[in-house]
DNA sequence: CATGAATGAGGATTCATTCAT
DNA sequence: CATGAATGAATCCTCATTCAT
């Protein structure tokens, strides 16, 4: 009856199409989720901006914390990876290449997940498998701007008061950047990113660059 | 023959009364909101925690929306007087004065109001008229911080990029400080809310204190 | 303690500004169970017109349906009344004495009370008791229709298939008057409330008037 | 290799099993809401003789009042469309196809929609778009009256002070039978019919029939 | 008498989740 | 795979009723 062949091919195939598809999925979620919040997104909302049925949806995720979950996962991986790349790709004083982090990390937010990034932030409280996911990403990610900040104070470029508190305060306004930023246009937006990535840097001891 | 005797006299009473019983119901509804935010609290969750039915907060507040504004309202005003008060009484140079307000409000954050900032941050879709009156709320908020602000930027003891930019970032960066510092007790806390401090007066341009 | 003196004068003034007061509460809460229904009005809304508060109310009935009750009751009472006796002052042939009584009756419903007669019609599920009042009520007032008709008949005057349907559709259509005239103002109504009289005696056989 | 076939034919079935389900939940609501009115019947009410749960109900109507609109619609609409076939098919002098009408219309009211004839004429308070829809069924409605009265009118053969007073009082007659006839079985209840048809009938200027 | 306050039992509505097809 | 359908638990909200003062 099933006019199915699993053929490594056509497995290959559909595989490569599940995965696209569940891409699709995540990355929708993660608008959603980020724009609104976890309570206030229905599976049927996003169902119903992916076009299809709220029971596809259970077709490749168990739940909705479980989609939610793999959304930030996902997501997280990706932007860290980008950064990552940045990191390795840049060269140059730490306070050029953390200002390159930065605005990089901005203007990701800012164009590519207008929203998604406070679900990173909020610390709703997730049942504990997935606190743990969440907050190894978070760590991973952390550790992108760390290791230049560190290697800033190393050198005596960055004067703080204490590195981890610098990364929160950090991360807490780049969080914030889209609701600021977002809703500029054109230059103005890339004017605001710039101030924006220029009064993080002053957390390094730096002087402003214009002042 | 007194049958009006009691006409003012309880009448105040009366009123003095039920206004401590809202503000018992707006301080335990803003914790709670505070806490887990707009949507994972019910009316359910705020009457229990203050012993009562559900039906009770009904009788003072005409919908869940209603209570919720109400409570980032009262909330918002008393934390903003208590900042303006610091700031009428607090002397010496903006730098100071500055860090003051900035140690208080964490202060009060992380003491008063555990998590309860996250309500004015969070977008949460209100309907317009509450956006309004949140959106005033921040602004008069905002303002205490601004004035010290503009005073250091005009003497030249501070030196920034964009003054709505930091106030911008500090304000994020406060937010979170419940919680970075909420978890932490005694020593330990009182020195995490001195680096937080420390850090956000860097955006200033100032150099890190001990460094 | 108590300096309530009960002399019969001051019982009997009392007596009167209760039985004023009932009044009052009858009036307002017919009018209001007339308009929108027994479900749809609140014990709130009775009192909100009547300015007073709920629990006052409770005084003086000891229950919603109670109220309805006592209500229709009052109303349909000095209702009938009034058709009695307008019913023993006229005099003339029947159809004259018929055509007195029809226009009284949708004036009366028509100006005093608006909406208030839909109570009699709708056979709301009243519980046993309040059924037998009611229905004694309405069979009180439609007495008064049905003498005047019988003699008719008797006389030869009116010709009908059926006593008993006429007058049930008369009511029937008497009772809808106020949705009909009710929005129309001086002559319009006078008119509307004429035509609808002539089209009504029409059922006990007469031509109409001026054809 | 037929992963197609069922597109159109499965649709299609689906689409029939849809609209049954639907045309079901209507019927009953009609019936429900008719014998008891808006408030007094409950989503549970109307879910337990459906044999289903509340939240069934939702999944095909977003609210109580989108279901009453619907249920109104349909009845009416049905209704309608069986008069005016009846209309159509009717012939012989305008007085003998209005009895035809009237007679029909009483039965149908009797028969398959106890009580639900109430919903058009009690003015429950509904928004405005319902409103609307309502009104336009009862003018559709009316108009399959109207027209053969006028054309008696026309004809000389009905003797009327106001047509529209005439089918007003027809209607508001109407719609009180099945509280009349209802209760009444078998033959009893089919004079009590006819007996309303003959009386009706008068309000054009007819003598009664055998009197 | 009258009021303010509180209650509890419904009733409307939402939504994650399941499942047959 | 995907969908339509159904469910039931939770949640918001209303309201008759009670009661202390």
């Amino acid at each position: 009856m099933s006019t199915q062949q699993d053929s490594p091919a056509t497995s290959s195939r559909v595989q490569r199409k599940r995965g696209q598809r569940i891409q699709k999925i995540l990355t929708t979620a993660a608008e959603l989720f980020g724009e609104r919040g976890y309570d206030a997104v229905s599976l049927e909302d996003v169902a119903d901006r992916l076009d299809v049925t709220k029971g596809s949806l259970y077709y490749y995720f168990a739940s909705k914390e479980e989609l939610v979950t793999a959304a930030i996962e996902t997501l997280g991986n990706d932007w860290t990876d980008r950064l990552e790349r940045l990191a390795s790709e840049t060269g140059g004083p730490p306070a050029q290449r953390l200002r390159t982090l930065i605005h990089e990390h901005v203007t990701i937010a800012v164009r590519d997940y207008p929203e998604a990034l406070r679900l990173f932030l909020v610390p709703t409280k997730w049942p504990e498998p997935q606190r743990e996911r969440i907050k190894s990403l978070r760590l991973r990610h952390n550790e992108v701007f760390r290791v230049v900040l560190e290697e800033g104070v190393g050198t005596g470029e960055f004067v703080v008061t204490s590195i981890d508190t610098v990364l929160q305060c950090m991360h807490a306004a780049m969080a914030q950047a889209p609701a600021w930023c977002g809703p500029l246009r054109g230059t103005a937006r890339a004017r605001a990113v710039g101030e924006l990535t220029d009064t993080l840097m002053m957390l390094t001891g730096l002087r402003p660059p214009r002042a």
